[in-house]
DNA sequence: CGGCGTGGGTACGGTGCCGTACTGACGTTG
DNA sequence: CAACGTCAGTACGGCACCGTACCCACGCCG
């Protein structure tokens, strides 16, 4: 039984939510805990409440990296509003937490019934969409450390605290680069005060400082985010 | 009056195709006609038929790449079909030619009377999606020669023509790279025979053998565009 | 307490691409 | 046909990041 925690279902009006709120089971991730498959269908859509998920697109010699995430702003599975009834990326529980689950045959009658959340998914779906351009552009042309800096503040963001669980190893994933790259990139920041770490535990100590040594992406994919999940009044 | 060319809308039932032919507009696109600009309402919807269209993401730094391309496989403002009114991203025309133009309202209006163009608008963006998830990976692991061979097939695609316009400088910007970059590259794939150019202009003459200098996203997006323009029947 | 697994620090040669910049070839225009 | 603008070829130093590899520190477990 869901009882709030994830913003785009906070976004929707009392009446709306709570109606579905009985057809929400909230459980708890474990990281790496796989949400979607490339060619399997999506059985059910999760609304993460402080648990993060991570959209990853693996090519053919196995590497991969991270394409989108997606935390308490948003919803995983999102194509099946678009109709996609099967997976194409894989995608794997980032951080570990709290997610509230609807089956996708609820989620389908969700939206017919309800045009508020129709909306928020669809706002949902571009901002996903400028994200994954964003990246695009972003990976091509600025430096690791800063890629490093904007990938942090938008997991603290997502899971809405200042500490979580990360090793160099996955984030090296995650980024594309190796871990050797981001063990400089995290030893500076560390050494700039912006942020801690220890044996797989990351903790934001200076948002600003750590928000400093982002690239400009970091902002500009936030406030679209931010802007889906705004009340239009038409 | 549109008279076919657009592979979305001639995926349409004849019935419905029928009903919008008069409210599309053809007209002839130059390069570098702008058709969106950040900040700017959509005005129209453009269904491009031999023309191709660049999304365009632009740093602050005036540095920026194509994060996405839409030819006679799709359209162009699809956020337009989420509910998004206002352009995030740069679109310009790439490769001169033909589209057709409807205008907002008359795209909402028959989006709301024709299930089945409200179908093919929500898979081509899942694709759209798809694809700019595919190019974040491909920026950061493959190397520029495969990089650049999948952008000229994508757009012979697009085009449906082996021969278009196209100089290396704006190759150069669209791949984020330096022109010094693209025209090793080129050189290499005009000495094996899969290309040839000459000022400005480009002629793909081995399809097989430029499609062998790819990387693997080009046939991964191909194909997940392809999907999209499939008709299920329920 | 000793062993082992995991996480993090460091090193080093290699390379793909950058920034810049000069040159030549072609085509169009007056 | 001379001049200029556009397009392509080439060069070179620089650097960010790669691939690989080895080492150490911590913490869990028997």
């Amino acid at each position: 039984m869901y009882q709030g925690g994830n913003r785009l279902l906070d976004a929707l009006p009392p009446a709306e939510i709570g109606a579905l709120r009985s057809q929400l089971d909230v459980l708890v991730l474990k990281p790496h805990d796989l949400m979607a498959n490339p060619g399997h269908s999506f059985e059910h859509v999760d609304f993460p409440i402080d648990a993060v998920y991570s959209i990853i697109a693996v090519l053919s010699n196995g590497n991969g990296c991270e394409v989108g995430s997606v935390g308490r702003e948003g919803f995983v599975a999102a194509e099946v509003a678009l109709g996609q009834t099967t997976a194409r990326r894989t995608t794997v529980c980032q951080v570990p937490g709290q997610t509230a689950r609807m089956s996708r045959d609820t989620f389908d009658r969700s939206l017919r019934n309800s045009a508020e959340l129709t909306r928020l998914a669809q706002r949902n779906i571009t901002a996903r969409l400028f994200a994954s351009e964003q990246f695009t552009a972003c990976n091509l042309i600025h430096p690791l450390a800063e890629r490093c800096a904007r990938w942090l503040m938008m997991t603290r963001d997502r899971v809405g605290r200042d500490g979580f669980s990360l090793t160099q190893d996955f984030l090296a994933t995650m980024l594309g680069v190796r871990r050797a790259g981001i063990t400089l990139a995290a030893k500076s920041l560390k050494d700039s005060g912006a942020i801690d770490y220890h044996r797989g535990y990351v903790e934001v100590r200076d948002q600003a400082k750590l928000a400093a040594a982002c690239c400009e992406c970091y902002a500009t994919i936030r406030d679209a985010f931010e802007d889906a999940l705004g009340r239009v009044l038409v």
